[in-house]
RNA sequence: GGGGGAAUUCCCGAGCGGCCAAAGGGGGCAGACUGUAAAUCUGUUGUCACUGACUUCGGUGGUCCGAAUCCACCUUCCCCCA
């Protein structure tokens, strides 16, 4: 099978500007293709990492990748998919999130000399002219167009600002700048970056007259039709001080029966014979695959070892109830009052609880255990000789700490 | 430039002088049931010294015994006309 096919079967292709052509290209390595990471925040996604698992997917069948950090794309914040306007970020943090990337991406794909390359499109779209740009590439795009793409769509009612209305000029006119100096002939990124790619092409066929084609990729999405990669509301960060790899586990291990093989085939790279067979399990069986789709992307993600860790610290939890183990939480001699500490404030101080009115609800609807005993007094208190050898402290069924005197 | 409307707690959205920490829904959290799933049911969802006190309803000032609610100015957004 080769590498279109096998994208086709993982479900990956959502949309392609002319299927036989980009199969040619990507199938026989002749695609030097790019996309494009803008960076709002100083850490990379479980969103961004399925298009880092597709850059390397096609790296290894060859074809020429380029990470593009959108250190310039970033000051306009693309409207797509957003029903509001983005925070506008400063130069300075732009240039601090951009830095961060490129580590984390230096993790997962190989850059260098006849490898990946990494451009950062800050480098021509600061230094344009407003007017120079008007009549070399704003001449090219109809407005009348432009407002009827999907991605301004929801914004036409709730608002949009020029700025952000030109957040497509500006991803159009890095395609026609890649394509011209580096010779990328192909655009990848989210389904709703489609109408956005799209512009890109069409002002390369105005400009220089000749075809480029672009691809997206199926946005992963749950059975309920929500975009993935978030616990409520928050991003599942691929840094590990952001999202812990225990919790990047759990985040996987956690998924519904009807998303285990979706994901799986989606954004691991066990091969496909594999995943088709487990494609009929069902039932409780399916907690098997949950296990290796967590213990997988943790091992992509962080590292095996990490991976074990994460997976033996949740067998450890929820098989026997005891923890592997367990995140450690210090607290320190100074805050014992009378030489112990009441159950309230060290959920606090372990971090399991916000604050002291939720410490007290969680354990008044008996969510709290310390060391396997439920507690049921809000005000029991644990001497400090207890707490010098660790007490594990359980808030609901997930998580956890093992709070130490330090 | 002219006219009209809006801003409420994580989100949507009620409230239009005291009975408002603010209805309802969504989401979150916890409990039951389970397979660390889904569905369902129950409780809970500002903070703290928790049968009480304190801080919240875009911002700043004001009226009033008392303001999310009334007034003035400011900010942002939407709609209509140009």
């Amino acid at each position: 099978m080769q590498i279109y096919e096998e994208l086709q079967a993982r479900g990956l292709i959502a949309q392609v500007t002319d299927e036989s052509l980009i199969r040619d290209l990507v199938n026989n390595g002749k695609a030097v293709f790019y996309i494009g990471f803008d960076c709002t925040a100083d850490s990379l996604t479980a969103g961004h990492f399925m298009a880092l698992t597709l850059m390397k997917r096609l790296q290894m069948a060859g074809n020429k990748p380029i990470a593009l950090i959108g250190g310039g794309t970033t000051m306009i914040g693309d409207p797509s998919g957003r029903t509001d306007m983005r925070k506008m970020l400063t130069r300075e943090d732009i240039e601090h999130n951009a830095e961060c990337f490129k580590r984390q991406m230096e993790k997962f794909i190989e850059f260098g000399e006849g490898k990946a390359q990494m451009l950062n499109n800050a480098d021509w779209l600061l230094d344009l002219n407003y007017v120079d740009m008007l009549r070399e590439v704003g001449a090219c795009f109809s407005v009348n167009n432009m407002l009827r793409a999907e991605c301004y769509k929801q914004r036409m009612e709730k608002g949009l600002s020029f700025l952000e209305f030109n957040y497509m000029i500006m991803q159009s006119y890095d395609f026609y700048y890649l394509f011209k100096n580096h010779g990328c002939n192909l655009q990848f990124g989210g389904d709703d970056q489609w109408s956005n790619m799209l512009g890109g092409t069409e002002l390369i066929r105005r400009k220089l007259g000749k075809d480029a084609n672009a691809m997206t990729i199926t946005l992963l999405t749950d059975s309920q039709g929500k975009k993935m990669g978030k616990t409520a509301g928050n991003a599942v960060w691929l840094d590990p001080n952001k999202t812990s790899p225990y919790e990047f586990y759990q985040y996987w291990r956690n998924v519904g029966d009807a998303d285990v093989l979706k994901c799986i085939r989606m954004l691991t790279f066990l091969p496909i014979e594999q995943i088709q067979e487990m494609d009929k399990w069902e039932g409780s069986q399916l907690n098997r695959a949950k296990e290796i789709l967590a213990f997988e992307l943790t091992k992509l993600v962080h590292g095996e070892e990490e991976a074990a860790k994460a997976e033996a610290d949740a067998k450890a939890l929820f098989a026997s109830g005891g923890a592997g183990d367990a995140p450690i939480a210090t607290i320190a001699e100074a805050d014992l009052v009378d030489g112990g500490m009441d159950i309230l404030t060290i959920l606090v101080k372990a971090g399991l609880v916000p604050s002291k009115s939720e410490a007290r609800r969680a354990v008044e609807q008996g969510g709290v255990t310390v060391e396997g005993e439920k507690v049921t007094d809000i005000k029991t208190v644990y001497a400090g000789e207890t707490l010098k050898n660790g007490l594990l402290v359980k808030r609901g069924k997930k998580s956890f700490k093992k709070v130490v005197l330090g």
